[in-house]
DNA sequence: GATGAATGAGGCTTCATTCAT
DNA sequence: CATGAATGAAGCCTCATTCAT
């Protein structure tokens, strides 16, 4: 039941941002009643940082899972980076939320801020990176990626632009140019999304609902 | 009384996010009725977008005038970036009021997407920068910057925060390590910002609400 | 409308008593919208002593302006009560409300605890009542009229109730049975009260939805 | 089972009063499921019955058994609204229970109207007492006791005021003063109340809590 | 019996918007 | 133009009650 509520408040949220008022529209698509939702959630806001967490924590453990074998940090962390952006444009519903919910959900919590720390300091360690202030380099990776995030939620797609953005980032970050461009034009792994994850579950949900809303208007 | 509604709003905005409702308080800041607010905006979003485009305007302006003698022009977008941050950093209702718009209200109209794009392409003309989707260079830079704007607004304040910034974004659109540090290690002009203007209008008036609501505490 | 909150208000409380949810009954009944009512009273609790202030106002008023012109204290007391009790049986509204707003509302505002100590005292001063702390008096007083409001609002109509409930309490504060029963025994006043008064309007206004729903029904 | 949820429930409806919504808070007090519950009460209404009729028939038999040797009815009458009133007293959940019942539950099941009534006609054929109608004397009676309740539950303890309270009503119903103080000033019995009383039950239970409360807190 | 998740009616409150003065 | 009372749709939240296990 509270998989079904976050299931369907990642579409609600999706299509009226994190702030909105949503309990209603979030118990009419889960089909069940206001109450129920309040033995699950004390109000709105939990729900949204519910759903933060889960589809957060379930990306970055797919993502982990993909790249651990990867040595070299500042492949790892291009590697990430692009498995990220990646996933999220093939799941407009997550997309969508994720723009929504901007940099203030994106919080401490996020992928960003717990996963990548290590690499980073490996990289600046090893003189690939210059040093910098972590919290510096955090915003602005997490800047960037939102940025991208919000363009492809806008269900625009530019050619190549995922590589293009991680080229930024690892440049920005103090990678050569030459670098940069090798590192991102090797072939990259791509991610097994479980039938049963959240992402999946939500894309189908949004699915479903858009394919009732032609039947009730026909 | 349009200016006065202005003013007030970038305070209640900067509070409560641009999502949230707002005329209430706005009209109760300004001391104006009800009514009056609607004879000047028909709703809640013309407000948000026409405070965020006054904000905008003025502050591109400024920039601009301070920029405009400055030949090179991968100096000049260096230069306005930096002007911009720190402006933004000294009116922190300023600040707060942009991390709330987030992407989504700093749309086309935004300065960013208005004044870089010509300094851009000459750069990319000059083989200063290599040649990107211009889209992707503005997210890119956007991203950034309301990342950056976000966590000055959080009052977190770090050493050299704006000039590493800066440098991040040079070198992501593509500049080596050594030129970027060259150009943000210039001395940096400072700008002159009037006291009729918006961002010091918003400004006093929010020292005024709070000196005001001490005295009513008290 | 504000005293047609009120007056609407006076109807539902003594329906469903002072406790209950009334919002909605009283902006069906007073043919307002739920807006309206709470720029008016900020919730039902503001309500439930506005009105119960204004009642008590209203008799107050009504009944000094008949009294004052008793020179004795006990005789004075006498007449007060007996006019109380009088009244509130003519106006099985009001009664109805008394009753269901209890010893607690009829708090320290009340009616009882702000125009007879003064005169109870002077009865003590002169030796007509033994003395007696004045809390210990005036709960004797409320409880008694409590109670007696309490069986009027029942529909129950005792043969000389008024008379007799007056008799109890001279008694009961002291007065010797003799003349508790020769004052009680004098021609007493009869209020006039006006048109447009609480008492009255609250009154009408049932009278009408009475009618109103016997010819819905029929 | 039963016996645990009135014993909860006094303290639930000495704090909320007895319209207030009480389930929750007391299945949570008793530690047993809503479920439960609904197996014991058909709703909140019976409950309120319930525990009232318990707390009075409890102490209407421990002062019957205390009175019944009393052959004057008149000093029976005093000493039975005097332990009434002194046991209540000793009782803080009670009084609390009583006052916010009012006179609406302690209706006509209440031991006030089931065990004066044969005392108080003796009385009158001895003509201790003046006739009256009974209902009359009932709620006088009532009346003044529910007051003087009332008062002790606000936590006040007005000195000598169970005595004067009972002169009161003994002066009311037509006793001469003198002999109301006579009749009063005897020594009185004092109630023992059995551990396992509801009222001692009630009382324990009521302290544990209080005691839990603030082990929470710190 | 006991349980507790689910229900949904019922009541509360806010706030953008209108409109007569 | 300015006003501010009135509006009512829209959302929030609680809690008595049911029912399958």
């Amino acid at each position: 039941m509270r998989a079904r509520l976050i299931e369907n408040a990642v579409l609600v949220f999706a299509e009226k941002g994190t702030d909105a008022s949503v309990i209603d529209d979030v118990v009419e698509a889960a089909n069940v009643s206001r109450g129920t939702f309040y033995n699950y959630f004390p109000s709105n806001a939990e729900l949204a940082v519910a759903v933060s967490e889960e589809l957060a924590n379930e990306l970055m453990i797919l993502i982990e899972d993909c790249v651990e074998d990867i040595e070299d940090p500042v492949e790892r962390i291009a590697t990430g980076l692009y498995l990220f952006l990646e996933t999220v444009k093939t799941f407009p519903v997550t997309a969508r939320f994720m723009s929504q919910s901007g940099l203030g959900i994106a919080g401490p919590e996020s992928l960003i801020y717990e996963f990548l720390p290590p690499h980073i300091e490996r990289a600046v360690g090893e003189g690939r990176f210059p040093a910098m202030p972590i919290t510096i380099t955090l915003d602005f990776i997490a800047g960037t990626v939102t940025a991208a995030v919000f363009r492809a939620s806008l269900g625009v797609d530019l050619a190549d632009h995922t590589r293009l953005v991680v080229v930024s980032i690892l440049q920005g970050l103090g990678l050569p140019q030459a670098e940069a461009s090798r590192i991102s034009d090797r072939p990259l792994p791509c991610l097994e999304i479980p039938e049963t994850s959240l992402l999946n579950r939500a894309e189908r949900r949004f699915q479903k609902r858009e394919a009732d809303k032609k039947l009730t208007a026909s």
